[in-house]
DNA sequence: GCGACGTACAACCATATGGTTGTACGAGTG
DNA sequence: CACTCGTACAACCATATGGTTGTACGTCGC
């Protein structure tokens, strides 16, 4: 096991305009918390909380430097979360295919595709 | 305005597994809420609930067909979710190329693409 | 060593979420 | 028309979420 993806925690995290913000900024990978925190409306300790919940989805990772801890995200989490969507859009895709061919088949082929969990 | 699209609503109804497996269902766009409802382990009510949340996301739309609702995934959103994963990810291939390529430049390009909102 | 800075976490509150049951209504079927 | 099927929605409950304040700990500068 390596670790399967939580898609409900990966999506949950991403629910939320204050941390696909910080995700946003965390690429860069430069601010600690309390820097992250000085750009929005709210306290340090809202903060360090949504940075808490996007760590356990896997989408940003903290790194002490000095007293600080820098938050860097992580674009591994974001391309299996993408991934997924792509996999829906593939099986629509697929749907459309299959209806646009719809020419007298043998009626036993309904492969189906492994999305999810 | 043409409806800018909800992300927390979007990646909020994603957070959740049973509604994910709705959007993959109802890609095929045949199943009544009923029909999809049989499906889970949960009462009729909760699953019309989770079918509520997708529309009110754009995920899914319903059209009514004889007595039942059909319920059919809307690709657009789901490209829409994907588009914005796939941004914060370009940012992050931005930042690498600029990181390889730190050799002495005139420090004044700090350009941003807007991502979100 | 002391103070300030950055972080972490617990306690608390209001509201949202995910589930339940019960009631009501519109559309086909006998 | 009466009945059933599929849907919709309200009321309710338990728990999760997003915010607050307060306290505590580690690390750097003096």
């Amino acid at each position: 096991m390596i670790a399967p993806p939580d898609f409900d925690r990966i999506f949950g995290a991403l629910a939320d305009a204050t941390r696909r913000d910080i995700v946003r900024r965390a690429v860069d990978g430069e601010e600690g918390v309390a820097e992250l925190a000085s750009h929005y409306p709210m306290s340090f300790a809202a903060v360090q909380k949504h940075v808490a919940i996007l760590e356990r989805a896997g989408l940003v990772t903290k790194e002490r430097v000095g007293r600080r801890k820098v938050v860097r995200t992580n674009p591994e989490a974001l391309r299996v979360a993408r991934d997924l969507l792509n996999r829906y859009e593939e099986l629509w895709r697929g749907r459309i295919d299959r209806m646009t061919a719809l020419v007298a088949e043998p009626s036993g082929t309904t492969s189906r595709t492994e999305t999810d969990q």
